[in-house]
DNA sequence: AGCACGCCGACT
DNA sequence: GTCGGCGTGCTC
């Protein structure tokens, strides 16, 4: 038998299978993980197909697969099937695409030893080397370069003063544990004496067996267990190591009695026949979570296993501990905190159908899985489900994928759906479900819009409206808490030269610094350089150097300074960098430690806090002026949810929103939480610019350090393109080379081009067959959303 | 990715 | 004349 293999390499040359005969014995399947000989070397090889031996194999001199690198952290066909679609669909390596899935991305890893060789050190580094080598018997190349000169010791091993060895370590390795296994009763009484063998053994006979780590954790001592398997009534047998429940059940939770609207949301996706897709718009507050648990508990009584997508933040938040609270250990939760051993742990549990449900941000949508039973995305429309580096996938596309393949139901929950989104339920192709109620009929907040304008000719030169101030001192009067919510994070947003109109900006990219108070810093939020404010004008020398632009820090002050006795806690990247800290935040605001809590969007979403009945929006219009197609879809989202996080408890919520556009749609929109108006408008806009979803975007990103070659690639790159676009008589549209809006981030010169047609499937195929597409600094971004 | 092969500039 | 720069090609 023949297996055609794709090697575990991110190298955009290396995309062809190669084939390898299968030694009879090893039990190589579709998906396995193997290790092959390669060119002179021995790499990592991804098992795609398995076949008899045919004709074309002849041109080549087949080599075997040397070995499996492990019985359990293969692929399923499914997996290999949705990486080969992620490939195309997203311009990847299969490589790349295949990575996703693993929870140890290189199956195994070189390692190079030194040892001393036959020929004397010379020089006085030399000796030190071989001295450091020397005690230890052998170290690790890496090691030693750390240590010392990586030239010096390439000499030295050239001059066989130093000898070298390399091994690969496998790293997916299958993990075994010992059991210690009954065998017989004390027939000869040899155990007589030996009391705690004896316990053992009875113990033993109970359960027949059991690992060893069992036993360890009754309080038996590893001798115990030897030397009962030496007194022959049991024996020790190697085993897969078994999995570990790493989720606390919490107190149990019981059904909610279900409102009609979402019971009709349940019937309708338990009843799925065809494997579709469900949009489910509910208002915020609407009791969507109450709708995922039936469904799921529907998923499990049939055996099948769930997969629910967060967005990053709301992780640990109320969703994932509903979720545990009901279904114990039932779940798995896939978090970047967890470690490898963790991960794998988890990935394994939902491989062997071991746990039933994961739940996860993006990354989640990759775990294997037995039999998919539903996917859930829970605030489909945010952005984080868009993997912003390669491969640049969207979960809610790679969920619909994998779903598809099991035929089950996707069930995409949002108060603000995604306009595309919204717009296949009008098509048909998805179907739209709607909770139009909050839970316990409470009202939707009311919003109030305050004209930034007006409020500076009055004379209010602060970064708070009367109308805002006035919502902050009731609310604390009635011992209620409030969200403010500013997406700028800092103090102020620039630094100007008063006198020549200079502005600081970062050394390495081309956008202007934010000046962080708490660390008397500038700090670019691309690359995260950091410089002291200059006391002097760098380039006329003034002393007027002035702060510009309000951030989260400066609206921290300005609350303190009006409301002294408030508790006040910040949240916002600067706020959460420390482990969990982000959590911690949100837990203490939800027992109303804290009175104001102020940040960034992170604040907005998905949190349910019962004390909150009034939302400050600071800058509503903040993201409204950004060149790009979804500027008006993502802050209508953000205003809404930020918006929905008021009164979920007793208390009605009020919101204020600070504009300068106050007439603007979408503020007018927000205003009245209309998404149907909303939609109405943006859908008109998106089909009259040709936006998505009429039109796709493929955003090819073109860096360089020399502006020059930068230039030189993007019109070669733009001409290929063009050449095609005449040749074929495409519909698609080629726009650019043009300079990105940002020149330049870490020293590098960036340059766009893009593409928009209805269907980019023939483009893509004509890129993928060009060698100048696949490039180093040439960023392929499919279904762009920079 | 890594490693070999191959074609041009600065040196013993 | 040689050493070494890294562009290009190959790995079943």
């Amino acid at each position: 038998m023949v297996a055609d293999i794709i090697i575990n390499i991110t190298a955009k040359q290396v995309q062809q299978t190669f084939s390898y005969t299968i030694p009879d014995g090893l039990s190589v399947r579709i998906g396995s993980r193997v290790l092959v000989p390669f060119g002179p070397r021995r790499e990592e090889g991804i098992v795609l197909a398995v076949r008899e031996e045919r004709d074309s194999d002849r041109q080549y001199q087949l080599k075997p697969i040397l070995a499996l690198l492990s019985s359990q952290a293969g692929f399923q066909e499914e997996m290999i099937q949705t990486a080969v679609w992620i490939s195309q669909y997203y311009l990847c390596g299969l490589a790349d695409a295949l990575r996703l899935f693993m929870i140890e991305k290189k199956g195994i890893i070189r390692r190079v030893y030194l040892k001393t060789g036959p020929v004397l050190p010379v020089t006085e580094e030399e000796r030190a080397v071989a001295a450091y080598v020397d005690v230890r018997g052998k170290a690790e190349k890496k090691q030693v370069c750390r240590q010392f000169s990586a030239d010096c010791v390439e000499e030295m091993v050239r001059q066989h003063q130093l000898d070298q060895e390399d091994y690969l370590q496998n790293q997916i390795a299958d993990k075994m544990e010992k059991w210690l296994v009954f065998q017989s009763d004390d027939t000869t009484g040899i155990l007589k004496r030996r009391p705690r063998q004896a316990a053992l053994l009875a113990q033993l006979k109970q359960i027949r067996s059991a690992p060893f780590s069992y036993w360890i954790g009754k309080g038996y001592s590893r001798d115990v267990l030897l030397h009962l398997c030496q007194s022959g009534c049991a024996t020790m047998e190697e085993k897969l190591s078994h999995t570990v429940d790493l989720t606390h059940p919490l107190e149990g939770d019981v059904p909610f009695r279900l409102t009609e609207e979402q019971q009709r949301a349940v019937d309708a996706v338990r009843n799925d026949a065809g494997g579709r897709t469900y949009v489910l718009h509910g208002v915020t507050g609407s009791g969507k979570t109450e709708v995922y648990m039936q469904l799921t508990e529907d998923v499990l009584q049939k055996g099948g296993q769930v997969l629910v997508l967060v967005p990053e933040i709301a992780l640990t938040g109320q969703i994932v501990r509903r979720f545990i609270r009901r279904f114990g250990n039932d779940v798995v939760v896939m978090h970047s905190q967890l470690s490898k051993g963790e991960r794998r742990n988890n990935w394994l549990r939902m491989a062997n159908g071991e746990s039933h449900i994961c739940i996860g941000a993006r990354s989640a949508v990759f775990t294997a899985v037995r039999s998919l039973g539903l996917v859930i995305v829970d605030e489909e429309h945010d952005s984080s489900y868009k993997q912003e580096e390669a491969p640049r996938y969207h979960a809610v596309e790679v969920a619909r994928r994998r779903a598809s393949y099991y035929g089950c139901p996707v069930l995409l929950g949002s108060a603000t759906p995604s306009i595309a989104d919204y717009y296949r339920t009008q098509t048909g192709q998805y179907v739209l479900l709607e909770l139009t109620q909050r839970v316990l009929n409470r009202p939707l907040p009311s919003v109030q819009v305050v004209d930034m304008r007006e409020e500076l000719a009055r004379g209010n030169r602060h970064v708070l409206s009367d109308a805002m101030t006035d919502l902050l001192q009731e609310t604390l009067q009635q011992k209620q808490q409030a969200i403010i919510l500013l997406n700028r994070r800092g103090f102020s947003t620039f630094v100007m030269c008063r006198k020549c109109g200079y502005v600081v900006k970062c050394d390495t990219c081309d956008v202007a610094m934010v000046y962080h108070k708490q660390q008397d810093q500038l700090r670019c939020h691309y690359c995260d350089a950091e410089k002291p404010v200059p006391l002097r004008c760098p380039e006329c020398g003034s002393k007027y150097i002035k702060f510009f632009g309000t951030g989260t820090e400066k609206v921290e002050e300005q609350l303190r300074e009006q409301f002294p006795h408030a508790r006040i806690v910040r949240l916002d990247q600067d706020t959460t960098t420390r482990k969990n800290s982000g959590d911690h935040i949100i837990e203490a605001f939800r027992r109303h430690e804290y009175d104001i809590l102020l940040g960034t969007q992170m604040v907005a979403k998905g949190h349910d806090f019962a004390d909150v009945s009034a939302v400050g929006i600071l800058a509503a219009d903040s993201l409204l002026n950004l060149p790009a197609y979804w500027a008006g879809e993502r802050t209508f989202q953000l205003l809404t949810q930020a918006a929905g996080r008021a009164g979920r408890g007793t208390i009605p919520g009020r919101v204020v929103m600070q504009t300068y556009a106050p007439e603007h749609y979408v503020i007018q929109c927000a205003e009245r939480q209309d998404y149907a108006a909303f939609y109405a408008q943006e859908i008109q806009y998106r089909k009259e610019l040709l936006y998505p979803p009429f039109h796709q975007i493929l955003k090819i990103v073109i860096t360089d350090e020399n502006e020059k070659a930068l230039w030189d690639t993007g019109n070669t790159l733009a001409l290929l393109l063009q050449n095609w676009h005449t040749e074929s008589g495409s519909d698609t549209a080629v726009i650019g080379p043009f300079v990105d809006i940002i020149k330049k981030v870490r020293n590098k010169y960036r340059i766009v081009i893009l593409l928009k047609g209805p269907d980019l499937t023939a483009v893509k195929d004509f890129i993928r067959a060009q060698r100048e597409f696949w490039r180093p600094g040439v960023i392929l971004d499919v279904d762009s959303m920079g």
